[in-house]
RNA sequence: GCGGAAUUGGUGAAGUGGUUAACACGCCGGAUUGUGGCUCCGGUAUGCGUGGGUUCGAUCCCCACAUUUCGCC
C-alpha cells in the first residue's frame, strides 16, 4: 500500500506543519528525521532498536544496493522489507548524490544520457540514468522513490546551475515516464542551488510534473553557509503545493531542523547521528560531546540524564568512552542509539511546539543552549 | 672474570659532524549535513644512557662509567 500523508495543521508564527503519514495501518508524524541505512542498515543497529528509537522512515541508497547485492537479488527476497526485516517505510535515495559525493575528485562524465562513473568498490565502469535508477529503485521496493538529481557544488556558478537545474528536470521527466511501482511514492528534486529563480524555476516546472512529493536537493554540499542553506529553502517552499510532503535532503544538524520545520519542511534525512557516533559523539542540547576527550575518562554519568534512551539509562561516560577509545563496535552502536535518539526525540519536541504555537521561541532557546556563548559571539 | 653488540619520545624505530631529529603506533585536540563504518586534519623528543674530551660546531668521533644483551670461562 502506498503511504498517505495528510497535512494537519500550519502554525501561526511560522510556515511549519504538523502532517501524519498513514502506512500499513500505522501513523507516522510530520515533521520527521530520518535515520539513513545506505546499504539497507542503520549501520550498528538492528531493526528493532530503530524502532525502538520511535524512528519512522528510514533510508536506504539506491546506488549501494545495486552494485551489491543487486536490485534482482533484494527483488528476489521480496524487496527490501522482507530483505532487512524491516516494517516502517523506507526511502530509496536515487544515486544522484552519490555520483557527487563518492566521485568527488575523480573521473566522472555528466552527459544528457546519465553519468559515467567509476565503481568505489572495484573501479569498474558505471553508467547510470535517470530511468536506471527508477527501475532499481520499483525492483527494491521502497515506499519513497527519488528522482535522479545531478547535484552540482553549491559554488559551481550560475550558468552551470541553471543548466544543471534544466537537465535536471528532463531527468525527472523521463524518471517519472519509466515508473511502474503503484505502491511507492515518486519525488521531485528541486535544485537551483542560492540563486532565487533557478530555484524558482526547478521548483515550478518540478511541481508542473505533479510528483507525490518534493525535495530541496543541493542543501547539504560543500561549505556554504547555514544562511545560504535557509534562504535555498525560502526560494522554493512558496511553489510547492501545501498538500504533498516536502523533504529536505541531507541536514541533520539541530539548529538546522528547527530552521528547516520553521520553513515549512516535513522531512529530513542526514547521516550525522551515526557518523558522529563512530567517531565518538554524542549529541545533547548543550552541543556535541566528544567522548573521546580525555575529561570523560572518569565520568560516571551518563550522556543525559533526561534521556531515555538504552545508552542514557544503563551505561556512562567513562565507559562508553572506553569502548570507543579501544575501537569497540558496542560504543558506537550505543551512541548511535542515543544520537538518533536525540533527533528523534528534538522532532517530538517540534511537533508538540508546532501544536502550541510555540516554535519560534523554542527555537531561540534552542539555539542559546546549543552554542551557548559561541553564539553570543558570532 | 674476559670478549663482542647495543643504549634516540609513551612504544617500535630511522638518521646525520652543521638550519626546525624521518616515519609508524599511542596519546591530546579538531572536523564530519541525500555515509567509501577502522575516515580526514592538526599537535605531540628544548633533546638522542651518564660524565668528560676532540672540534668553529656533536645525537653522530674519542675515553671512562652505567645499564641491557650475546658468547666464553
Amino acid at each position: 500500500m502506498k503511504l498517505q500523508f495528510t497535512l494537519q495543521k500550519v502554525e501561526k508564527h511560522s510556515k511549519a506543519r504538523l502532517g501524519v503519514l498513514t502506512y500499513q495501518g500505522k501513523e507516522y508524524e510530520t515533521p520527521m528525521f530520518m535515520p539513513v541505512g545506505t546499504q539497507a542498515t542503520v549501520k550498528t543497529l538492528s531493526p528493532e532498536e530503530i524502532k525502538d528509537l520511535h524512528a519512522g522512515i528510514i533510508l536506504a541508497n539506491t546506488y549501494h544496493l545495486w552494485l551489491r547485492p543487486g536490485e534482482d537479488i533484494v527483488s528476489l527476497a521480496g524487496g527490501l522489507h522482507s530483505f532487512m526485516n524491516y516494517d516502517g517505510p523506507i526511502l530509496t535515495d536515487s544515486g544522484g548524490y552519490q555520483v557527487f559525493s563518492l566521485a568527488k575528485n575523480k573521473k566522472k562524465d555528466i552527459t544528457e544520457e546519465g553519468v559515467h562513473f567509476k565503481s568505489h568498490i572495484d573501479g569498474k565502469s558505471l553508467f547510470l540514468t535517470p530511468e536506471l535508477s527508477i527501475q532499481i529503485q520499483n525492483k527494491l521496493d521502497s515506499d519513497i522513490a527519488m528522482s535522479f538529481d545531478e547535484c552540482p557544488p553549491a559554488k559551481a556558478g550560475y550558468d552551470y546551475l541553471k543548466k544543471s537545474v534544466l537537465r535536471t528536470l528532463r531527468w525527472a521527466q523521463r524518471g517519472k515516464a519509466v515508473h511502474q511501482n503503484p505502491n511507492q511514492m515518486l519525488f521531485g528534486i528541486v535544485q537551483g542551488g542560492a540563486y532565487p529563480d533557478l530555484r524558482a524555476l526547478s521548483a515550478q516546472k518540478t511541481v508542473e510534473m505533479d510528483f507525490d512529493g518534493y525535495s530541496i536537493g543541493g542543501v547539504a554540499n560543500d561549505h556554504e553557509s547555514k544562511e545560504e542553506m535557509y534562504q535555498a529553502i525560502d526560494y522554493s517552499i512558496p511553489y510547492l503545493p501545501e498538500d504533498k510532503l516536502r523533504y529536505l535532503m541531507g541536514i541533520g544538524e539541530p539548529i538546522d531542523l528547527i530552521e528547516g520545520v520553521i520553513r515549512g519542511i516535513d522531512l529530513f534525512d542526514c547521516v550525522s547521528p551515526t557518523r558522529l557516533a563512530r567517531h565518538g559523539h554524542a549529541m545533547s542540547k548543550f552541543g556535541k560531546i566528544n567522548l573521546k576527550n580525555r575529561k570523560y575518562q572518569a565520568d560516571f554519568t551518563p550522556i543525559d540524564a533526561t534521556c531515555d534512551c538504552y545508552a542514557c539509562k544503563h551505561y556512562t561516560k567513562a565507559y562508553i568512552r572506553h569502548l570507543i577509545t579501544s575501537s569497540e563496535t558496542f560504543g558506537a552502536r550505543l551512541l548511535s542509539i542515543h544520537n538518533i535518539r536525540f533527533l528523534v526525540h528534538l522532532m517530538e519536541e517540534i511537533r508538540a511546539h508546532i501544536q502550541d504555537d510555540t516554535l519560534l521561541s523554542f527555537r531561540d532557546e534552542f539555539v542559546k543552549n546549543y552554542y551557548g556563548d559561541k553564539y553570543e559571539s558570532k
